[in-house]
DNA sequence: CTATGTAAACAAC
DNA sequence: GTTGTTTACATAG
């Protein structure tokens, strides 16, 4: 890491300046810290930023209040912490007790790296482009990466919350003070800390992000009547209640059979009588770098099971990121409504091929391959009217099966770069903004058509072989011309 | 737009 | 049939 640029902050900005909606949960916690805080700095001139506020990152806003009501009830489930050492959590706690509910600000014991950050690539963000008003990080743009980083670094987890509830239901004011004091002036603080630390934020006790009134009104049952302890999984979604079935097992593994079981056991998901929520497990624990498939031990003769468990960096961090953050870059949109699903659907590009090639060793060996999901030969398909092209900006692409990619770094010996890869700085390598077209397999010599305007671009980070690995093979169809998304479904 | 859920294709076992 | 990957689509907020 390269992390130089460091920064202070204290310019102020408006109130709703963010919009937390448009920013991943992961990190809007923090920026309801930043836009909390300034509402109440109408006196004050200095912005506060507590990167280390407790902050459960778990803990979705709506099920915010349950947990609240729960933390008192709940025995607290003995969670061995591995990776953590609980006395680097200072329990700087705020008083969610107090009718005025005051808040107060404490600077992390342990986010000695905080203090800076690095410049990386691109990245744009909502905010990036954001007003003048926003506060000058250094370049706006990094924004995300700052608030990756201060959410990183939180050392305040469920499992903290979980531990403390006695402070958390009797907390005063002044076990801030006091922490504050036993702590001392931190090493150096990330982000220029006022010291009128007894400054109250006006923030409700509801928790992280919700106001009062949406908690309330939404939620009213949650206030203190039941809850056994069933509704504390009850709402989790599932990457979250994986990491609790992993966190709660020995070694943090579990096979796969042992997961289904645990939901069954702790959730209402796992009750379910269809096997989708077993799919959704699946899909999670795929898709979530907080989970790996640790290769079977040496299981006796049986068939190795893989035993899925949670990465170093879930157990340091606490809880496992979002799922969805994984996923491969939004493709939404440019889907005509009107476009028939099945038209749309890519050919060959789920899974299958794909997911084989990211996942193991293994070559494909290629076996006939039945055609299902082949959408109705039906009449439809009087697309083949050239299309317009690039109408300017959303030129929907179909995003090219991740094999391909994954493929591309196999060969290059790249450690099979996932999913993310496509922000990273080698995303120009496999850039698909560059690909115009293709022929259609059977005809052509599956010949890409780039864009050679770009310079940098000095070589075609494909090459056909692997084109005609998860193209020409598709069957009859062919990939891009026949692809539902393809141009046709950009009318409009 | 983000987070999540869900279905399903598909490859390897 | 199970396990694991991955894409597609939907929907709530
Ligand atoms: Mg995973």
């Amino acid at each position: 890491m390269e992390r130089t640029d460091s920064f202070k902050m204290t310019s102020s900005f408006p109130p709703d300046y963010f919009n937390l909606a448009q920013i991943p949960t992961d990190q809007r916690e923090h920026e309801y810290h930043l836009s909390a805080q300034t509402r109440s700095l109408d006196d004050e001139s200095l912005l506060q930023i507590s990167a280390s506020q407790p902050y459960d990152p778990w803990q979705s806003s709506e099920n915010w209040a349950a947990l609240r009501s729960n933390l008192a009830s709940e025995s607290m489930t003995p969670l061995q912490h591995p990776g953590h050492n609980n006395s680097t959590l200072e329990p700087h706690e705020q008083s969610p007790s107090s009718s005025s509910s005051s808040r107060v600000i404490v600077p992390g014991s342990n986010n000695t790296h905080l203090s800076s950050f690095s410049t990386p690539h691109h990245h744009s963000t909502p905010m990036a482009q954001s007003n003048l008003q926003a506060p000058r990080l250094h370049h706006g743009e990094d924004l995300l990466e700052w608030q990756s980083d201060l959410v990183t670094s939180s050392f305040y987890t469920r499992d903290f919350f979980y531990r403390q509830p006695a402070q958390l239901e009797t907390s005063s004011g002044n076990l801030l003070g006091n922490s504050l004091a036993l702590q001392g002036p931190p090493p150096s603080p990330p982000i220029s800390i006022s010291s009128q630390q007894s400054s109250s934020i006006s923030v409700n006790s509801m928790g992280p992000t919700v106001p009062n009134t949406v908690a309330d009104s939404s939620s009213p049952r949650t206030s203190l009547e039941d809850h056994s302890e069933g509704d504390l999984n009850a709402d989790l979604p599932y990457s979250k209640l994986i990491f609790r079935a992993l966190k709660e097992a020995e070694g943090n593994k579990l096979t796969l059979q042992q997961i289904y079981e645990w939901f069954t056991k702790n959730t209402n998901k796992g009750k379910d009588n269809t096997k989708g929520w077993q799919n959704s497990i699946r899909h999670n624990l795929s898709m979530n770098k907080g989970f790996t498939a640790d290769k079977a031990e040496g299981s006796t003769g049986k068939k190795p099971q893989n035993l899925w468990a949670l990465t170093q960096d879930a157990l340091d961090r606490g809880y496992v990121e979002s799922t969805t953050r994984y996923r491969k870059a939004n493709y939404r949109k440019a889907v005509g409504s009107n476009t028939p699903v099945l038209k749309r659907q890519w050919l060959g590009s789920k899974g299958g091929k794909a997911a084989n090639h990211a996942a193991k060793v293994g070559h494909p060996s290629q076996r006939a391959r039945r055609e299902r999901h082949h959408y109705s030969p039906g009449q439809h398909q009087p697309q083949q009217a050239p299309q317009p092209q690039p109408s300017g900006e959303e030129q929907y692409l179909p995003t090219p099966p991740l094999a391909s990619i994954q493929h591309y770094h196999l060969s290059h010996a790249l450690n099979g770069l996932p999913m993310e890869t496509r922000d990273s700085p080698l995303q120009h390598e496999y850039d698909y903004s560059h690909v115009i077209g293709c022929t259609s397999p059977p005809l052509g010599d599956n010949v890409l058509f780039c864009d050679a305007a770009d310079p940098e671009l000095d070589y075609v980070p494909l090459d056909m072989g692997h084109l005609c690995c998860w193209y020409g093979l598709q069957g009859p169809s062919n990939g891009l011309t026949a692809g539902p998304d393809g141009p046709s479904d950009l009318q409009h």
